[in-house]
Formats: C-alpha cells, sequence, structure tokens
RNA sequence: GGUCCAGUAACUCAGCGGUAGAGUAUCUGCCUUUUAAGCAGAGAGUCGAUGGUUCGAUCCCAUCCUGGAUCACCA
C-alpha cells in the first residue's frame, strides 16, 4: 500500500501543481464537435485539415518526447492519437500537458492530420483537463502484428475484473462488447414483442408471497407495514393477473432473486422474460420461441446458425422436439413413460441418483432426464410432456394423467426456457397448490406456496393462456461466446472482500 | 458442501528453507513525427491471513480468507 499511495502522492501533487497554476482540474463545463469514431470515418477532415475539432476522452497511452509528445485518448467510440507540440499550444499549455498522467480526461481542440507514418491525429491547439486521475489504471500495451492487435499484460485477474468492473470494462474491449450485445438482445427481444403486439409490464418484486417456480426466496421485511416480504423468484402469478385482467398479450423483463446455490449458470439475481399470451397454448409458445430466437440470432449474429466455443448451433427453424421419455429411452434404453415408480426407483438407485424421500415417479424422471438427457441437448431442443408431479402450474395433457402441456428448451447441455400452456382451472389450480403446500410441509423448502389471492383470481376467469419464461443471462452467453454467466451480468454476486 | 488449483510491486508474471526479481507503470535526466517510442538512472513489496516446525519461513505443515475448476445440490 506504501508504493500505492506514493503512486496517489505523485498525481495529487500534479494536481496541486495544475491548481497553483489557475487551472481546474475538474472543470464542469466542456465542449465536443466530434466524437471520436465520427472523426476517423470522416477521412476528409485528415486530408484538408482546416477544420478546427474538439474531442474529449480518457489518455490512454504517452509517449513524450522532449518539447513534442504523442499520445491516444478514447472516448466511448474509439480511440485516437493526438499531437502536442509545445510551439503550437504555447509554454504555458505545454505545462499542463506535462501535468498529465494516463486516465485523465481531457479534452482537446486542434486541427486533424496525418502523420509521417500514417497514423491519423489530431494537432493540439490547446489541451484542457477535465478531469484528474488519481489511481493509476492497470496499463495495457497494444500492438499491431499484421493488422491485428496484440495485447500485453492482459488485465485478466477474474476476481478483479468481477470485483473493479469499470476497470474490466476501460481495459478489456471485449467486456464492453459483451454488455452491448446483452443491451441489444434485450432491445430485439422488446422489439419483437412489441411488433407482436404484446404489452411491457411491471409487477412486483417485493411480493407478500412468492410463487412461480420452485426455489427458496430472499427474505426482507417492510418497516412501515411491519410485514415480511419476499423478493420475488418470478412473476408468473403477477403476469396471470394481469391476463385475467384482460391484457391478452404481456410481458416482463426483470430481475428474479433466487436464494440458492450459484455455479456457472445460476447467479442469485439474474433477468428473466416472462411472457403470457391469451387464446393460445403450448403450440403457440413454441412458435413464438423460434420465431423469437431465430430473429434476435439473425440480428445479432447476422446468421441463424451461431458458433458458440467451436460449436455450431443452428435456430433454423423448426426446432427438434421431443417428449421427455422418449429422450430417456433414446439415451438410456430405459423405458419410464409408464411412470411405474418401483421401476423407476430401481432404475435410479442402479445409477446412483438420489431418490428424494417425496419423489414420486415423475420427479424421479426428471432426475434421469437432468443427468442423462440434458448434458447431451446441444441443439436447440423443445423437451415436452413433462411430468404433471414437477408442474403445478402447467396444464394436463389430454389423454394422460402424468402429463402436463409443457416444454423446457434447451440448447448447449443447459436450460434456457420454460412453458406451459397454463392451467386455468381454479379447482385444480388448488388442488395442485395443495399438494405443494403437503411437500412443504415435509420439508420440501422449494415446493409452492399457496396463493389464495391468485386463486381467487383464477376464480374470475382466466381464459387459456400460453406462459413463456426465458433466461436472458443465458442467452447472452450463447450469442457472446462466454461460458460463465459472471461475465454477462455487470456485477456478478460476489462475497464482499 | 467434497476434491483440485491459485493468491509475490499498481498491472502481468518469474522465483526460492538464508527476510525478493523481471517487464510495464511511476519518478529523474536526455530527446521536435512517436505509436508495446528510445536511452541512462532511481524509488516502490506485511510474498492473502493466522498459528506451527526451524537457528532462520514468502517457500515446509495446519487452519482460515478470497477466487477459479470440477463434482454434488439447485432450475
Amino acid at each position: 500500500m506504501q508504493n500505492e499511495n506514493q503512486l496517489i502522492g505523485v498525481r495529487k501533487l500534479k494536481l496541486k501543481k495544475l491548481i497553483d497554476l489557475g487551472v481546474n482540474p475538474y472543470p464542469g463545463k466542456n465542449k465536443r464537435t466530434y466524437y471520436i469514431k465520427k472523426l476517423r470515418d470522416n477521412q476528409d477532415i485528415f486530408i484538408e485539415n482546416s477544420q478546427k475539432v474538439i474531442i474529449n476522452g480518457r489518455l490512454k497511452a504517452m509517449r513524450r518526447q522532449g518539447k513534442i509528445g504523442f499520445a491516444n485518448i478514447s472516448d466511448d467510440s474509439g480511440n485516437i492519437q493526438i499531437f502536442v507540440k509545445r510551439d503550437l499550444v504555447g509554454e504555458d499549455n505545454y505545462e499542463i500537458f506535462k501535468l498529465l498522467d494516463l486516465g485523465d480526461f481531457v479534452q482537446i481542440e486542434g486541427i486533424c492530420f496525418v502523420t509521417q507514418k500514417g497514423e491519423y491525429s489530431v494537432k493540439a491547439d490547446v489541451v484542457t483537463i477535465l478531469g484528474k486521475n488519481l489511481k493509476p489504471l492497470p496499463i495495457v500495451k497494444e500492438k499491431k502484428v499484421d493488422g491485428k492487435i496484440e495485447r500485453y499484460d492482459v488485465f485478466s485477474d477474474i476476481e478483479l475484473r468481477f470485483r473493479k468492473r469499470y476497470l474490466d470494462l476501460l481495459l478489456n474491449p471485449d467486456v464492453k462488447n459483451t454488455f452491448v450485445i446483452r443491451a441489444k438482445i434485450i432491445t430485439e427481444m422488446r422489439n419483437f414483442l412489441d411488433k407482436n403486439g404484446f404489452l411491457e409490464v411491471e409487477t412486483p418484486t417485493l411480493q407478500p408471497l412468492y410463487g412461480g417456480a420452485n426455489a427458496r426466496p430472499f427474505t426482507t421485511h417492510h418497516n412501515t407495514l411491519d410485514i415480511p416480504l419476499y423478493l420475488r423468484i418470478a412473476t408468473e402469478l403477477y403476469l396471470k393477473r394481469l391476463i385475467v385482467g384482460g391484457f391478452e398479450r404481456v410481458y416482463e423483463i426483470g430481475k428474479n432473486f433466487r436464494n440458492e446455490g450459484m455455479d456457472k449458470t445460476h447467479n442469485p439475481e439474474f433477468t428473466l422474460l416472462e411472457l403470457y399470451q391469451a387464446f393460445t397454448d403450448l403450440d403457440g409458445m413454441i412458435s413464438l420461441t423460434e420465431n423469437m430466437i431465430s430473429e434476435i440470432a439473425k440480428k445479432i449474429s447476422g446468421s441463424e446458425i451461431i458458433d458458440f466455443q467451436g460449436e455450431k448451433i443452428s435456430f433454423q427453424k423448426p426446432w427438434s422436439k421431443a417428449s421427455m421419455t422418449d429422450l430417456i429411452k433414446e439415451k438410456t434404453g430405459f423405458d419410464a413413460s409408464d411412470f411405474n415408480f418401483e421401476k423407476i426407483k430401481a432404475f435410479c438407485k442402479d445409477n446412483d441418483i438420489e431418490i428424494a424421500p417425496n419423489a414420486g415417479a415423475g420427479k424421479l424422471i426428471t432426475e434421469i432426464f437432468d443427468r442423462f438427457v440434458e448434458p447431451t441437448l446441444i441443439q436447440p431442443t423443445f423437451v415436452i410432456d413433462f411430468p404433471k408431479e414437477v408442474s403445478p402450474l402447467a396444464k394436463d395433457k389430454p389423454g394422460n394423467p402424468n402429463l402436463v402441456e409443457r416444454f423446457e428448451l434447451f440448447i448447449n447441455g443447459n436450460e434456457y426456457g420454460n412453458a406451459f400452456t397454463e392451467l386455468n382451472d381454479p379447482i385444480e389450480q388448488r388442488r395442485r397448490l395443495d399438494a405443494q403446500a403437503k411437500l412443504r410441509e415435509l420439508g420440501d423448502v422449494e415446493a409452492n406456496v399457496v396463493d389464495e389471492d391468485f386463486i381467487e383470481a383464477l376464480e374470475y376467469g382466466m381464459p387459456p393462456t400460453g406462459g413463456l419464461g426465458l433466461g436472458i443471462d443465458r442467452l447472452v452467453m450463447l450469442f457472446t461466446g462466454n461460458t460463465s454467466i459472471k461475465e454477462v451480468i455487470l456485477f456478478p454476486t460476489m462475497r464482499p472482500e
């Protein structure tokens, strides 16, 4: 820390010198006539070299050479070389230039030109400081080799990158790009949904009861009301209330919070799209999902076939669709379609699959699926015919009392989405939630709780409805080639230092 | 939670039972077309934390902290 204080001390000294020279190191006003990229795109301006331009940016590299100096500054749009010459800016202004450090914000007023080595540059008439840097940024050196940029001493410590994400964004262009793409994906999603008549809504994040998923919640307390409140684990039950209320197509993109394990695909808070559409069903959700994601793929990647870690993933329609028990049979040879509990239990035992105390055949089937099938589903696959036992909010599949109309979407061995023909029979819904309550009494901390207000809403009547949930973070991982969810969340949850 | 790996200067890393080294960054000097600028010199570290073994620990051992990988759990 001694050393760091020393580095900061040097900069504070320069700060003082600037102030002594009558310079405000943190001025409020500034001018800018060009973003750097726009300037670079306008090549004529470098050749005519008569027009005065003003650019702002952060000092990223400095090459001083006695009475001249070259530097690079970058703004949000790009990076450009500046050239400062004592004879041009004058002695006083050159003094200020000499007091600048890497990381300072500056304004350069000058004329564009091309150096002898062919570098597009701005020749300064006036150098103005816009913000003094006190703490040195890590230095990443870049060198062009055969047109490609090689980078040295890349700021790469994973822990530091996440804890000080601002540095990560500043120093790692790919990281910045990931979040630009993230924003574009969400924009394209909104465009698609808005175009298709969906209304974007906002439902409570703080809920007196949580529901819509199997998960443990975060709990908090409201002082004035003196009641416990839960951070939502899903938006499902509120969005369905809106369908009851007469909106036929609604969606919400928002944070959900689940108080459980963290790993490469799970962050305690994560972003989910949920949408509900009246007068459709699971098949409607399948085509909507295909259409939406393949359109996003085209918009983002320019193709319906994307490359993920060397794996080609195709979003060309139609995607494959298969029933859960068929897939199990295909991968293991074991036929679970009869839901014969003893037989399925025996299979689990043989394969070291843990049998939860209150698990029925349906629960065990999903366990077998998770173990043997899920990791093998690389191309987009709708897995349908889910056990009713694990789907308390989905409508029965006609003709089979064990199954519901539900799919989960798997890509690259992970779950991306979950959709049902929504259960709109209030009596059956109560039965299902009561069954969940029993499981809860038996110790299943993730079982759903009974939401009387939601059931009451169903009693007023909910039209036949299709619903979909889609994990945005995982989708962003897919489109940006990242294998950890932390890479696509700006400030992932970390244990405090 | 289990197992494995990592933590050394601001950054990226080497190293080792005898209390530390490089490059970059910083500072000083020289330098009016450089671009990983260059040349010469200098400063900078509780070697993640705490105990133990030892004459002596950054190194060996134990525990802990933080992160990563993987398995388990979990959607």
